[in-house]
DNA sequence: AGCACGCCGACT
DNA sequence: GTCGGCGTGCTC
């Protein structure tokens, strides 16, 4: 076709990043190839005053809108669609099931620079390492460039196949290398001989069964849950299906909860696997995501490491999707597109036609129930890796005992006993600063935030007093600002104080704090873990990041200082979030010669979960668990959205939910229950008023049938303008 | 969400 | 007399 014609009645629908729910539509730009028309492609229109980035879904010929106010796009910026068709239908899915504005969910699938319009333009890196096999592997390109000439000879000089002292000369080289820039990380396009897995760790029964059955689905879509304590040797059981996927060409995407575990797990992949890899998340620069997604994208990397926003990177040889610590709740977006990571990527497989496979110790009752249901398979690695056994759990009942800042007299003890042997003691309290809040004992007055309904934590280094949920401080008081006179103390316990506390009473030993306030500065964590691992520590204290990823082998008591808060929380995810931080963090410890102890300080040593969980076990907990919820029809046997609105002033989140009610009453609900408007349970955020109202169902069908006439009605309604609305589909936190 | 337009209070 | 507050409306 010649590109000069004008191209008749063609009307391009483009999915726009903008809180709308519907397509925009635009004549073609004037220099149009038509070869360019592919769903999938970025288009740049533009929109109202200002420009936006869209993404081309159809081509049509008419339009609902008055056509000659329709304006011509500015440019199509893509030659080949971006996204495949595969990708946009599960994009399409996903808006439709979370009730996202499709614009808005398109715009997460891509990395920031794509979003602003930047072109798609992979820059292949040279790159030169070591095969499996001990080989010298560089490209043709390489030997061009001039500065690394010199070297690459002298590489080469070195052998085709390295042992011993060259081959460690080699690798500092290397490393010298990658640190000037000089060389990158990026293997060529992945050769089938490179793929191959070397040097595999003996797989146990369990592991070699793990493995097998994953593998036995290859090529088409089957959810497989693998539960296995720390250090039962999942990764391994990754890595060998990993290789198999690999080896026939095909690409993995591995899912993590969090930056600070993607490092390790990187480097492990990079000693086993000789082909292009990459990763992504939050701590990369813009560019640097950008060619880790193209480098997918393109099928020039094999293996993708990254948080949830790497799920939606397009895979034009898609293998395997891995989600690790499948029960994290960080796999749940809680902002704008609140996607789950973990649901999404089922679909996803569900629609490539891989498999998944999800990992945990503790894993959600969710996925045990979806096991229950035969939906997803169970494999199960009850070892824990060189015969280590699993730690003893002790309740301790603190009622009436002698405190000294939280810490138990008894647990004082089992401390000092603890280093005594030279062993490490880890002490868990998830509660950062120094104390939650700061009291005048002469007439109450006690430390509030102006904006939150929040009270004020005491950061005692940095002398302020800090708002944990709108970040606003203020000095740290000297006199009660009420009584002038009254003596102001601080009541309750942080890490900041547990610290001082640890320090006055073991004054020759370590002690290491490890929560967001102390590892805030880029690569003080890996600093701090490198010293624990190196012996030179003798207490870790610290928060929730305690409970991830990382283990101590040195570290053969486990103490959890409150655990009592997370008995008795409002939300019904509590006891969920409680038997599963209280086994991870007794992951932390052991090892095969020293089996660890577990110490759990409580008031309420008779409670049935702890009952439960400490003498039958994780599996248990959560068989009890789910027979709870399926009483209460909560979820996973309800089904929930939850409809929350913010505003300055009270009565208007009230009003544009009662508005919402008045709506649902005309459409006929069915058995959805309406459970609200209420007050958040923090009323006040950062002077925000906030209110929700939350929607239930014992049928996942009914539920989203209301909601798909609803949402168009919540969008008309006058009084949505006034406030910050937003739906949670499938909330996992209910705040 | 942006970004405009539009109609009422304290300032160069 | 204007600068600027944020209510309301629109984006093909």
């Amino acid at each position: 076709m010649p590109n000069c014609d004008t191209p008749g009645n063609l009307i391009l629908k483009v999915a726009v990043p903008v809180p709308l729910d519907r397509l925009f539509d635009y004549l073609p730009p004037l220099d149009l190839r038509l070869s360019e028309l592919q769903p999938g492609v970025r288009v740049l229109v533009p929109f109202g005053k200002r420009q936006q980035v869209g993404v081309l879904m159809a081509v049509a010929d008419n339009s609902s809108f008055d056509r000659d106010k329709l304006k011509p796009a500015i440019a199509i910026l893509d030659t080949h669609p971006l996204l495949s068709a595969t990708d946009i239908s599960l994009l399409r899915w996903a808006a439709r099931y979370y009730h996202h504005p499709l614009g808005e969910v398109l715009a997460a699938a891509f990395p920031v620079a794509l979003r602003q319009g930047r072109p798609a333009l992979l820059q292949r890196q040279p790159y030169f390492g070591l095969s499996p096999q001990g080989r010298l592997v560089a490209p043709e390109q390489l030997r061009r460039a001039p500065k690394q000439q010199a070297l690459l000879t002298l590489l080469q000089t070195s052998g085709s196949a390295m042992t011993g002292t060259a081959l460690s000369t080699y690798k500092s080289a290397l490393k010298a290398l990658l640190e000037k820039g000089l060389v990158a990380e990026q293997a060529p396009v992945p050769a089938a001989e490179l793929a191959l897995a070397q040097a595999s760790l003996p797989a146990n029964p369990e592991q070699q069964a793990a493995i097998a059955a994953v593998i036995a689905k290859l090529g088409r879509f089957a959810v497989s849950l693998l539960e296995g304590v720390t250090g039962s040797g999942k990764t391994e059981v990754y890595m060998q299906i990993i290789a198999k996927v690999l080896e026939q060409g095909k690409q993995v995407l591995v899912l993590l909860p969090e930056i600070s575990l993607t490092p390790q797990l990187e480097q492990r992949f990079l000693q086993r696997f000789a082909v292009n890899m990459v990763s992504t998340h939050s701590k990369l620069t813009d560019k640097q995501r950008l060619q880790a997604w193209l480098s997918m994208q393109q099928g020039h990397s094999a293996i993708m490491l990254g948080t949830r926003s790497a799920l939606f990177t397009p895979l034009p040889r898609p293998g395997l999707i891995i989600l690790d610590e499948e029960h994290d709740s960080s796999f749940k977006q809680q902002e704008g597109f609140r996607f789950s990571a973990r649901d999404v990527a089922i679909a996803r497989a569900k629609g490539l036609g891989i498999p998944v496979l999800l990992g945990s110790a503790t894993p959600s009752l969710e996925s045990m129930a979806n096991v229950a249901q035969h939906r997803y398979q169970l494999l199960h690695l009850p070892n824990r890796a060189g015969n280590a056994t699993a730690p003893r759990f002790q309740l301790l009942d603190i009622r009436n005992k002698r405190m000294e800042a939280g810490l138990s007299e008894p647990l004082l003890a089992e401390v000092h006993a603890t280093l005594a042997k030279q062993q490490q003691a880890l002490i868990f309290l998830n509660r950062r600063g120094y104390a939650p809040v700061q009291i005048c004992h002469g007439c109450g007055w006690v430390s509030r935030c102006r904006r939150c309904d929040a009270n004020l934590v005491i950061h005692a280094a940095d002398r302020v007093l800090r708002c944990h949920h709108c970040g606003s401080e203020q000095p740290l008081l000297k006199h009660c600002p009420a009584c002038k006179t009254g003596e102001l103390q601080a009541l309750g316990l942080g890490t900041e104080r547990i610290e001082q506390t640890l320090e006055a009473v073991f004054p020759d030993k370590v002690v290491v704090r490890l929560d967001r306030d102390t590892t805030q500065r880029k690569g003080s964590l890996e600093q701090y873990l490198e010293q624990i691992h190196d012996g030179a520590v003798d207490i870790i204290l610290g928060t929730q990041m305690l409970a991830k990823g990382h283990h101590f082998p040195g570290v053969t008591l486990v103490a959890i200082l409150d655990i009592d808060s997370g008995l008795f929380s409002i939300d019904y995810h509590g006891s969920e979030r409680l038997a599963q931080l209280i086994v991870q963090v007794a992951g932390r410890a052991g090892r095969a010669d020293q089996p660890g102890k577990v110490i759990l300080q409580t008031r309420h040593p008779q409670h049935p979960l702890l009952d439960t969980l400490l003498s039958k076990g994780y599996r248990a907990f959560a068989q009890s668990a789910l027979q709870e919820r399926r009483q209460a029809g909560l979820p996973p046997f309800g089904h929930q959205a939850l409809l929350r609105v913010q505003a300055g002033k009270a009565e208007e989140p009230q009003q544009f939910l009662q508005a919402v009610c008045q709506a649902i009453n005309s459409l006929n609900p069915g058995k959805v229950q309406v459970l609200g408007p209420v007050a958040a349970p923090m009323a006040r955020r950062a002077g925000l008023f906030r209110f929700q109202l939350l929607l239930q169902s014992p049928q996942r069908k009914e539920l989203h049938q209301l909601l798909d006439s609803l949402l168009p009605a919540i969008y008309a309604l006058k009084d949505a303008k006034k406030v910050r609305w937003s739906l949670d589909v499938d909330p996992v936190d209910l705040y």
